[in-house]
DNA sequence: TCAAGAACCGAACGATCGTGCTTTTATGAG
DNA sequence: CTCATAAAAGCACGATCGTTCGGTTCTTGA
């Protein structure tokens, strides 16, 4: 790797871990080059724009989603393990990802009501990372580990809402025990897709 | 009302209006003056520092929710009737409320790792809600609509993530059946909640 | 080793930020 | 209608914003 690509995934680097802090619209070149000991104008060489800049963070951030969360998940058997492979991997990606909580909730409610290319690579991602969870629910229906019935969209739409909640209690309200109230919300989810009536 | 008070509620009308479009953190007071047709100084002069502003925007804006959601949540039924006005005015509250979503929504992943008066505010008004919404499931149990075993705080757990996967998936991706789902997703939890074994 | 080119810096730009003053204008009680 | 007072404007401040450019320092391949 030549000396530019080294730095630039450096800027990367801090500047995903700054942005979940301050947000992708807090971040600012000054900061970030005094975070980086970079000069401003050293820094924004590597960029075309601070918007251009935006959009590459969100990208970094989405090689590591891949990373330590898709790519392991898929490693996993098939069906219910699967399903739950993901989920943990998901919950940890939020709890200790970023110093900050998940750059991607913190961009979403910041950007949904502004048009332009943050935007569009946040619904790229997002719908990427949708189709994917759609795919292992499918195939956990498949493999008959959930009901014939179960609608892997809603599936997605819920656990999302899960990992969410997890988000918001972690982070706004700091609750000790939002980990363990995901769980829970978690297995519920998954009981009422189980073929078998339960135990009643 | 004399003429301060009532252009002071039309700013933080305007305010949180514009605040939920760019967040709590990206409202300006120069656009904001210019919003409201006054002058920087002019605007200013209405409060002592902008953070103050940004602390009496969330208030004004809790203001609403008591007057829009929670007033009516609590003068109708006890019991499961009570959680589901809840549920619908809260969903409401996030379609239609402002013009860029849930202004609480949009603030707690922005502040909620800046410490100070407007992540306490934030985490006031939220534990405001959750207690309110712990109190009205407690009911539904005591009146033996819900089991026994129900845990409400639990019960509120689920519920702020579907109403957060709401926002997500209505303001974030523009999915139609974001409202659908959301709803499929309350009636499940509900569902679980009901004393008698389901259909087996 | 040495030149070509990449990487980085320093300084500056116009704009806008939040925040103070002082002055002008509008309000409303007597 | 008058006049004390409240409300809004005008202007300016230092700081920081994103961005540009010309020059300096470093990397790297031949």
């Amino acid at each position: 790797m030549s000396k530019g690509e080294s730095t630039k995934t450096a800027i990367l680097d801090e500047a995903t871990e700054l942005a979940s802090l301050v947000g992708l619209g807090g971040l600012t070149i000054g900061t970030l080059a005094a975070a980086t000991k970079l000069s401003k104008s050293g820094l924004y060489a590597h960029f075309a724009s601070k918007e251009s800049l935006q959009v590459q963070v969100l990208q970094h951030a989405r090689d590591r989603f891949t990373d330590v969360v898709m790519r392991p998940t898929v490693a996993t058997p098939r069906g219910e393990p699967r399903v739950r492979e993901f989920f943990d991997r998901w919950i940890t990606w939020q709890s200790t990802g970023y110093a900050g909580g998940c750059i991607f909730v913190d961009a979403a409610s910041e950007f949904d009501d502004q048009e332009g290319p943050v935007r569009d690579e946040l619904v790229r991602a997002e719908r990427d990372k949708l189709e994917s969870l759609t795919m292992i629910v499918g195939t956990a229906v498949s493999e008959g580990h959930f009901r014939d019935d179960v609608d892997p969209e809603q599936f997605g739409y819920e656990l999302e809402g899960i990992v969410l909640a997890h988000h918001h209690a972690r982070r706004l309200m700091r609750d000790g025990r939002a980990e363990e109230r995901a769980r829970r919300a978690f297995d519920r989810l998954v009981d009422d897709c189980r073929p078998v009536a339960r135990s009643a």
